[in-house]
DNA sequence: ATAGTTTATCGCAAATATACGATTAGAATT
DNA sequence: AATTCTAATCGTATATTTGCGATAAACTAT
């Protein structure tokens, strides 16, 4: 429960370390657009996004950092998909924490 | 659908700033604390955390300029939680966010 | 071999983020 | 009025992020 006076702990590393990934609207578009192909590849995400070629390659690379994607080769191109233990990782701990709030406990939710 | 030259869309400029509210450790923690409490002031954020005092003021405005949190004075001390609206917000547009992955559709969910 | 295609990397500039000591501001208490 | 308590803000140093043009690297096709 409590802290050791240097350290967080390991599962808001975890999470924050998502939450960095997607904090750019550039990297939440390219990982909605992984999400709802099965396929994608580099070239045309930079048709998609207003952003140059050496930017969206830098996207990429800190969204591969963070385990959220990866890419396999298929020369001359590379194809990106979604990496699904750290997505399926993520999805629980971003769930539990917006549930753990009090608030998703006791207000009637409106969708 | 598809992005003017210069824009991305407002649910993912939205969601990324939440995003980054929740991309520092130390912001999952405070908030973690404040959703597991429904009363907590600075001076128990600070005692918590192994970070100065100086740093938590700066990370909870950071909370409270994203929406996540807000703060009622009650002199001399200010009492922090959690802002249910955009709470909501933020909660609905992260679910949505990892349901709409095809993994989350096909896949069975180990929990 | 040469040329073309695709994506990563380099180098740079500007902007943001992180952390903390010191100080300030607001309010309550003495 | 002076003191104490709580939290914000200032000033500063350092590190990271963002964006892009230019270039390189890896592979295909001619």
């Amino acid at each position: 429960m409590a802290y050791t006076s240097t350290d967080y702990m390991e599962d808001e590393i975890r999470m924050a370390r998502y939450a960095k990934a997607l904090s750019h609207p550039a990297r939440i578009a390219i990982v909605k657009l992984l999400a709802s192909m099965d396929t994608c590849f580099c070239g045309e995400i930079v048709e998609e996004l207003p952003i140059a070629q050496a930017t969206v390659s830098q996207h990429l690379k800190e969204l591969k950092e963070s385990g959220l994607i990866q890419g396999c080769i298929e020369p001359p191109k590379i194809r990106y998909c979604i990496e699904p233990e750290n997505w399926n990782q993520a999805q629980k701990l971003f769930t539990d924490f917006w549930e753990q709030s009090y608030l998703s406990k006791t207000e009637t939710q409106k969708v």
